[in-house]
DNA sequence: CCGGTCTATTAAGAAATTGTGAACTTACCG
DNA sequence: CGGTAAGTTCACAATTTCTTAATAGACCGG
């Protein structure tokens, strides 16, 4: 599926450059997009929201390091990854380089193995902080790519709406969820259910969980508390 | 044994190099040998058959690149992991490097930490890209190139879409593949199946695996689990 | 304590989803 | 052309999940 897919913006005056990072990271599967200098660097990373970008250090309009400084300021990149492709091999730069916010460089010439396998490692690491939206609380973690839940460590299985249900609430730690809300997330905004089939539902969270984490609120709602 | 510690051959003509080498590599827990130039290394190399080699672009009797270029010609070391050493002002000869199949390089003057995070990372790396895809669990090895699958030592002859499925299945263990994404990766976005063509490649591969690997979340899809 | 309002619990059956065996279609190969 | 295997579909069985309805319990102000 494509929005599986990474995205990954370059940019490079020399189009021999981009042509070999192109065609190598097209190869490892990720979508690939191209900008000929700083500026056009800039609106193409706003339009195209990458996961990566690839910034060379010498370009017209802007330099990377400049393209770098702003994108760091801008919340809409604060999870892109960037990388600085530079010429020069000699530690200053690469530290400039990292000051500015960069995740990492590759000097030139280009190795394609190096380039991807750096390119990878960044994703790799990045993921593991990003966790896929998995809830950890101290007992209990919840995991929404394996429909999953732990209580302290032990599995349990959650049927679906049980599932979402508990993610929905836990996903806002304290807030109280009106029984509007949690149908319309849980349910569907057309779907036509009676009232106590919430109360169904968190009656087999709370009992498959074996520990007291939803908290009615009388008149109003639940909310999920630990 | 020491089957499981990597070996590192490390070829540069100035003691104080390799001696930096040697010691920072052997904290890591590696096995280090040493070259004292191109001849010596090339030897070496073939009766130690070492997992990385470091070498040094200038050396007396062959230099770095002619050592590489000569070892990436014998299948012997096609997977052993080559870096090269380079003085800072030398900039071509890292073109030489990269381009002769070296996997990185390091600048002159080493640092110690550079050296050792480089040399893990490259280990990283290519441990996970060395077994072609092959996945390997507890009972359980799936081959891709060969479209083969083993079970407890067993061979297990799956046809193609029921290998496709549990090979997607079991690229990410433990995570929930929804119906939709089953169909998008195994059939094809534009493919139209029915609903139980699923069902049945999953009952087929259930039945010739002959383990329960694979559960049902209801409602969601499926996942592998081991 | 009482009536009113809201939630908890339970069991039953309705609805949805998946499992299964058999039949059918298609593709391939000698 | 016939035989074999892969892939698909269908009808129905089996199972799980969801919903409801009925009843019991909790809470609150008067």
């Amino acid at each position: 599926m494509d929005t599986n897919r990474k995205r990954i913006l370059i940019a490079d005056d020399e189009p021999d450059i981009i042509e070999i990072i192109q065609y190598n990271l097209k190869q490892e599967g990720y979508e690939v997009f191209s900008a000929k200098d700083g500026d056009e660097a800039l609106v193409r990373a706003k339009e195209l929201k990458p996961d990566l970008v690839i910034l060379d250090i010498m370009m017209p309009k802007r330099n990377g390091v400049e393209v770098c400084r702003i994108m760091r300021t801008q919340t809409a990149f604060e999870n892109t990854l960037i990388i600085f492709l530079t010429a020069l091999s000699d530690e200053s730069s690469q530290i400039k380089g990292l000051d500015t916010g960069a995740d990492d460089y590759i000097s030139k010439p280009i190795s394609p193995k190096v380039l991807v396998s750096r390119v990878n490692a960044l994703f790799r690491r990045h993921k593991q902080e990003d966790n896929g939206g998995v809830l950890v609380f101290d007992q209990l973690s919840i995991d929404p790519q394996q429909y999953m839940v732990k209580v302290d460590g032990r599995d349990v299985t959650l049927a679906k709406k049980e599932f979402e249900l508990l993610y929905l609430l836990a996903s806002k730690p304290g807030r109280v969820f009106l029984r509007n809300e949690i149908l319309n997330q849980v349910w569907g905004n057309d779907v036509i259910v009676g009232d106590r089939t919430i109360d169904v539902h968190i009656r087999k969270v709370r009992q498959k969980l074996g520990m007291d984490c939803i908290t009615t609120v009388k008149g109003v709602g639940y909310k999920f508390d630990i």
